[in-house]
DNA sequence: CGCGAGCTTGACGTTGTTCAACTAGAGTGG
DNA sequence: CCACTCTAGTTGAACAACGTCAAGCTCGCG
């Protein structure tokens, strides 16, 4: 599963995650998770976590992007969602069968630490106030999802791919100008549709005034009328 | 809120809630909870909770079936999915900022508990074991909110249609002949197309010998048909 | 008997997918 | 340095899928 290359172990007193971990776990419990943990680095491809496989650990992604990806029957690829850094990911999987229901793709470099479930789990049965805050996370990941579902279920593809820029620039690039890390076909398995559809639909944004894209570069020029095409659907 | 009609409180003895609960709580903790609850009865098209109002309670549905409904800006209805009963429901809304993002509405008549969340919360702090399971069962509605969303973002309506008839067979009605509490438009609502493709496609599948559909009857008569098609997209 | 709501049907135009051809850039080997 | 190939991106045209519209149907109810 560990496809990795490298494994040099990270600076974790500036990590996000032990900052919020340790309002709610002792300094001790805190060095067992850091113990069990393991802090590993994924080239762009290399798999985080592969469908399929037991899900025995959480994913803290401390720097990077990555993609959740399912594999359809079909062998169809689906991306569920692109992640911005720093993301923990694989809370909503992890307690049903303990197996990952889908994959984790790095598409960047990314820095990553693989936490233990089990021994997480021991922490949330010993502490109400860490399994509500983990609680409030995964209702909100829920929340997210929905939202997704609704537009990808409800609207035509103008509306998704609008939906697609906007997050992409609000979550995950947190800015109107970026560089996609993904290919069109990757943008298609994303909104669900075609990659020519996604091409027709950026060139007609080009020619409205609406992005400027050249390649991977991508520009929101008029923020105002991308949010009124996903309204509209 | 609570647009309801009768209040008679029911016999807690054979709830399963109640059963599902005590496991993890002490007798006098159920009596609080059971103190701060409502046992109500909401008939056909009543609403259980409201889209935008202050979310203080879940609801346990021990009878009855209901639709939660998504309405959009533009003031379309959107059906997230419909529940058959016992079931528990708002767990997923409640943590995140305290307002229901969808409104539960009864499609036949129901016999609802309203349960405290402040109440809950306090138990969760409280119980590890008790968060671990609400974990779990959070968790799996997320799965379950992703493959649906994964069904209607990623095939045609044809093998929408299959995953909703599926749906009501398997989870809601449990039966391959069952009798419809939804119209048709709820029906499009529900698999994210317009009213005419529902019927369209019930009046093919019909043909094919794959359902028997005759008003709100409706029968699957070839499963395995129906699963082909909700592979193959 | 008349009315209205929900259901059904078919025609038509729009939207989106598929297909095929073309372009541009990157990597490879002579 | 120049073919050659391979991949990603782009374009337009043909075709299929889907939504919209309009008309007719059925059934229950006043």
């Amino acid at each position: 599963m560990l496809t990795t290359s490298n494994h040099t172990p990270f600076d974790c007193s500036i990590c996000v995650f032990k900052h919020f971990i340790c309002q709610y776990i002792s300094a001790s419990e805190f060095e067992l998770l850091y113990q069990t943990s393991q802090q590993l680095k994924f080239r762009k491809n290399e798999y985080i976590m592969k469908q399929g496989t037991k899900a025995s650990h959480m994913a803290f992604i401390s720097k990077g992007r990555a993609k959740m990806n399912y594999e359809t029957d079909s062998g169809k690829n689906i991306i569920l969602t692109i992640t911005g850094s720093p993301n923990l990911i694989g809370a909503g999987i992890i307690l049903n069968e303990g197996v990952n229901i889908f994959s984790i793709i790095a598409i960047e470099d990314c820095e990553v630490c693989l936490i233990d479930i089990d021994i997480l789990k021991s922490f949330i049965e010993k502490n109400g106030q860490l399994s509500l805050k983990l609680l409030e996370f995964l209702s909100n990941m829920f929340k997210d999802s929905i939202f997704n579902f609704i537009s990808l279920a409800h609207k035509q593809v103008n509306g998704r791919i609008a939906d697609v820029l906007i997050y992409l620039s609000k979550t995950v690039y947190q800015s109107p100008k970026f560089t996609l890390n993904l290919s069109r076909k990757e943008l298609a398995e994303f909104a669900g549709c075609s990659q020519e559809n996604v091409i027709h639909t950026f060139t007609k944004f080009d020619k409205d005034g609406i992005i400027r894209s050249e390649g991977k570069n991508i520009e929101i020029v008029d923020q105002e009328m991308l949010n009124t095409i996903s309204r509209n659907g």
